[in-house]
DNA sequence: ACAACTTACTTAAGTCAGTAAATTAAGTAA
DNA sequence: TTACTTAATTTACTGACTTAAGTAAGTTGT
């Protein structure tokens, strides 16, 4: 419930604030007056909540505001470069880290050696991570907004807490605390998929989209759900899990115990158990093997069932969300039309009347510390804290 | 985007009236002490806040406060009789008019014979419809909060418009300023089942729970969804087809021209069709006949086919959007355990690690005037202005 | 039974973020 | 150069909150 813990009316100038700096964020330069028009806010109310943003340094004034026959506009924007945030992701071996700006500009990316997952060693290793970035950018804490990581497995946002994570052995792990105490900067958890959302939501694609849909494959297949300008995390974190949808009744076991899951059949690791299956004679034993042997009609076939799977599950999803906006990210995306084209089509023939007649699916080029990034964001959104994002990723204090 | 056009302080008030009456719609009498500790305003604030309210009758004194060696509180409760609200659902050759009063509780109810679909007919009859229902309860105008209908098909919410619907063979029908100009209320539109589903969050099981799937089952198959309390609706008000994912790839041909869609297999329409293939003796041409065949192992047997598929996508979904409760309604409910055991096995069955282990299903006694009630409180949820919820339903003016 | 205490609510004074209207600022046009 | 236009700020006022003090209406102890 939304209920103004303790609140006077300098709700309204939080509120303010937030409206102008995110319509300042996605529609570019813009002058007072037009900030006006949009807000609905009066003059004088712009300058004060404008003023304190300029005291705060998120916004600065332009050059270039041309004159309609009277006193020429001054222009505003966003000055990105007024805070940082770090977003870390962890990996097999290894740690991505980035450092980036308010706009989610990636300024510096390091990896660090990761022994185990143990939470005490990943808390020192991001420590020595944050440090490093600090100060080989030549940024000092309080310039950092905090902290971003995103996790692969179930996070309860509100509390920092990592509930499950089959892929690090986590349970009921409070990393945002134990990291909180070790950095002194603030934390934002969330599961790594949403965290590339928020990214996206942010400064991708879905900038301008309230209503998308963030898919990512790889390893796993999870999605990201934005309605209503909101994050769709469910009742305690769990939402998302579109790797466990059911593919095929009674059909292959899949790693989470169930059968026929839709990750049994399209995340990377199914798909070369599932080549090695069909092709003996290839080979294959890493994804990189799988992407030597596109042109076998084998492969070329796994790939087409695979995305078709993907594609017929993305037109449910569809059906049930009639988001604006698909955005497809993940290691997978290195197969390219290998996959996406029969994802393409299955989703176009399974979606119900003109739902994806025009409905843009962007697929994304992926990158290593792309998932670092998201993680970033999640930092970031504090300060557009999203339209009426609850409260989009809270620090762990 | 929630910008506060044009507002100063008054945007407070408003805000904090509504989550005062919300709370006390919610948990039930409060002493004003109370509504302090869980709203966090000041005890002044609630004063002027309840004032408010019970000035605009929408709030009344209870007598019951228990001293704990003071004063002892006054209890303050919502007075669901301050307001009424007209809700109608179309059905095949009638209409089925209701009003409620605030709490949702239908006060009266008629039906009024409907000889075709076109919207000056269906106008007439609906103002035929909400004159009868006031003087025959002596209601004025003043004292009805609004007309809230509930249409099966893609509804503009905001412009009060039905951009089609293929039961009704409306397309692009501003049914809402129609209305309007001709009963001269209030008039709240929606799709159906958002509208149940918004009565369910209201008033139902879902009063407490701000994430909520609810399905119907009946002539089609259809999804509200509700998360992070507020209802889903998608880009242009086409998200909950649930009807209409995929059951059977290739699978019998749905009236939507798609192969497969879950509605080709378990709607009641479905139904009948199939146990005519199945079971050619026993003359199936109603779902009344359906319903005294259950003791037949073939009719059985496809009820609980239908209930699994119904059950796997509804774990599908579950999967996606980790809600609190689902809720099940629609005139499908007759079937009884015949359709629900197989579902609730098969949700159990397909859903992802815990997801669906603690979560309630709730199956709602259905009755003819249940759609009606859910139109109106569509109505209704203006005055309750659901948290956050967008513009819920937007009257045509 | 009555003062003393406790708890519930209201009134009063101050603060803060808005609005509207007037003023200042900085350009174009005749 | 003066008049006009558009942009932004300043000023005076309003409304909804805050805290703090005051009033209301019980219970408890002697």
């Amino acid at each position: 419930m939304r209920s103004l813990r303790g609140n006077d009316q300098s709700v309204v100038r939080v509120l303010n604030r937030n409206a102008i700096f995110n319509t300042l964020h996605r529609e570019g330069p813009l002058s007072r007056v037009q900030l006006k028009e949009r807000s609905g806010l009066s003059g004088a109310a712009i300058t004060g909540v404008v003023s304190e943003l300029m005291r705060d340094g998120l916004v600065e004034e332009r050059e270039g505001g041309v004159s309609s026959g009277g006193r020429p506009p001054v222009l505003l924007a966003v000055n990105y470069r007024a805070r940082s945030a770090v977003g870390i992701k962890l990996m097999e071996r290894r740690l991505e880290a980035v450092l980036t700006n308010l706009g989610g500009e990636v300024q510096r990316h390091l990896q660090v050696e990761l022994p185990d997952h143990h939470p005490t060693t990943v808390v020192r290793m991001e420590q020595a991570a944050v440090t490093a970035l600090l100060t080989q950018s030549g940024t000092c804490k309080e310039h950092l907004m905090g902290l971003g990581m995103g996790l692969p497995g179930v996070i309860d946002v509100r509390r920092g807490v990592c509930v499950h994570s089959d892929y690090l052995q986590w349970q009921d792990v409070p990393i945002g605390a134990l990291l909180e105490e070790a950095i002194g900067v603030p934390i934002a958890l969330d599961n790594d998929v949403n965290a590339f959302a928020v990214a996206e939501r942010l400064f991708g694609h879905g900038k301008a989209a309230s209503n998308l849909i963030v898919i990512t494959v790889g390893r796993g297949i999870g999605a990201g759900l934005v309605a209503n300008g909101q994050l769709i995390r469910g009742r305690d974190g769990g939402a998302g899990e579109f790797g466990h949808v059911v593919s095929e009744k009674g059909g292959r076991r899949c790693e989470c115990g169930k059968a026929g899951c839709l990750e049994a059949y399209a995340s990377e690791p199914a798909l070369v158990a599932r080549s090695r299956e069909l092709a003996d004679d290839l080979d294959i034993v890493r994804v990189d093997d799988l992407l030597q042997h596109l042109d076998d009609p084998r492969i070329a076939g796994l790939l087409h069932d695979a995305g078709e799977r993907i594609g017929l599950q993305l037109a449910n999803l569809v059906n049930l969300l009639n988001p604006e906006l698909v955005v497809v990210g993940g290691e997978g995306v290195r197969f390219g039309d290998a996959l996406f084209t029969s994802m393409r089509n299955a989703l176009r023939e399974h979606s119900f009347a003109g739902l994806a007649s025009d409905l843009p699916v962007v697929i994304e080029p992926w990158g290593d510390e792309v998932w670092a990034r998201g993680a970033a964001s999640l930092a970031v959104s504090h300060a557009f804290d999203l339209d009426l994002q609850e409260d989009a990723c809270t620090s762990a204090d």
